[in-house]
DNA sequence: ACGATCAAAGAAAATAATTTGCACGAAGGC
DNA sequence: GCCTTCGTGCAAATTATTTTCTTTGATCGT
């Protein structure tokens, strides 16, 4: 399927001379996908047959088959390795934007935990009622991004994103019921404690962030999200789109589990909307 | 630079074979990016040396680095034309929305309007107060994200997703202010109705919506978003994950425009923050 | 209307790239 | 220590691509 995903799969098995071919693909990609077998063979210092080999190896058909895949999956993916923006021109800072938010996009796809999701999942189109908390900005975003997603498949939820509200809440909710966190940095102090809250009361929760965190540890489930950010302060959060790309996954999934329910609350709102003729009611709808 | 891009260039240039040709490109394109040169001109119904005159004329070297191209762009902007997705497994649903995101981006990126963006930036930059409005889940997810980026350079901004508040503050403002609207539709009555009131007040309006659209018309600069959307209703808005690009790329424009004052300030944020050991910090600033 | 001129496109030949078959040598197991 | 297996390169065979040359058909001026 990815040529990169695969190669991550097979490196430790490869060979010497195949590691060499390696090498230049991660290091020199842009000669590896504009080069000749030939060329290729010559600079990774191995007769062009071992690169056909290393093609086969890699689930390619042939070499140029393997190109193909290679310039496919890379516009995407190799773009992290470059440095910063070249200028404060609009063009390269939109570049630069786009091609971060692309590249977080595709890290997500490839880091998604499926078992994960599905738990959550699960979790979520069987509670009673659906705590989404989260702080700061951005994670209190994907909070009321969640409650405006769920609402809307008949489902019963609230977003905050106040810490003492959230804590509150932590205790008011029931084993029926489900948290769901949001943390970007794993570091909310004040969420692991309605978590740790949530356990004891033997309330589920569902932490949205980073891996090996606090946070995660503190949930029952953790759908995790582990990606690099940029370093420049101004030039924000590929993160948050890839969090929202979670969110829509793991909404659209809820959304078929409950089906016939969600159809019925669809139509009804949108009757609503139609009705005052709102004038954003198509996107409320075509969300 | 961008294969499409070219054959849309010169689409009208392009002979009787060279048009079949692209056709194919364009209808199916899968089919395109794994033929060799033979089996693409036998597809075409024309002979392999018209397909490596196509090639050049695209500003290709060879018929290789074509397909290199071709593989690089479509990657990305090409999966519009497929239908809805396979399944409703965790695997299928994921890629689904995850290509659509990494395609709203694209599209996004190659219809941006430079000349407007620079406008709106300027505006922005330089006024007094900003209000930032939107209305209906999606766009006043817009318009507090606005007033989340913008406050932290140091700029004044408020946000509201209320009808009457936006009245209200749109006779408020002053002419050395600006009013930023967001809709996804270009349809909200409300919005336009306190454009033009603005208007009449002199005070000048950025919409950040589709063009040709009412909201567009009343406001004095329009950053245009033009996206097709999915007919999934339960599936979601990579829309949405286009504005917020767009959003992180006028906030980076305005913050290097203002960045004295901006480093001061995000300074005294941080400072803060850091303080109270809140959290989510990094991720605040990280942002 | 006729011929001159030119662009477009294909056929065949030339060239280049890629793959296959085979043989050799090194590493590791018996 | 021998045999097997794997990795590798060489050379030949195959295949793909490009170049060159030629034909076709259209346009334009006389």
């Amino acid at each position: 399927m990815d040529i990169f995903a695969t190669l991550q799969e097979e490196k430790g098995r490869l060979s010497q001379s195949e590691n060499r071919i390696a090498d230049i693909l991660l290091n020199d990609f842009e000669f590896a996908v504009n080069a000749s077998i030939i060329e290729l063979a010559g600079k990774a210092d191995v007769s062009p047959p071992t690169v056909t080999r290393f093609c086969r190896r890699l689930g390619c058909e042939s070499f140029s088959d393997f190109k193909v895949q290679l310039a496919r999956t890379a516009y995407i993916g190799m773009r992290y390795l470059k440095p910063e923006p070249k200028s404060r021109e609009t063009g390269d800072v939109a570049q630069d934007i786009i091609t971060k938010a692309q590249n977080a996009l595709f890290l997500l796809h490839r880091s998604l935990d499926h078992a994960a999701i599905e738990q959550a999942v699960e979790r979520i189109a069987s509670a009673d009622m659906i705590y989404a908390f989260g702080s700061g900005g951005n994670s209190s975003m994907i909070a009321s991004e969640l409650q405006n997603r769920l609402f809307r498949y008949g489902l019963r939820v609230t977003a905050s994103s106040d810490h003492s509200m959230q804590l509150m809440m932590a205790a008011a909710a029931r084993p029926s019921d489900v948290l769901i966190g949001s943390s970007f940095s794993g570091r909310n102090a004040e969420l692991v404690r309605a978590f740790t809250l949530a356990r004891e009361l033997k309330v589920p929760t569902i932490a949205l962030t980073q891996s090996n965190s606090p946070v995660a540890a503190a949930a029952t489930i953790t759908v995790p999200v582990d990606l690099p950010e940029g370093n420049n302060i101004y030039r924000p959060t590929s993160t948050r789109v890839a969090y929202l790309a979670l969110l829509d996954i793991l909404a659209s999934l809820v959304a078929y589990r409950v089906q016939p329910q969600a159809t019925v609350t669809l139509r009804r709102i949108k009757q609503q909307l139609v009705t005052h003729r709102d004038g954003d009611d198509r996107q409320l709808m075509g969300d």
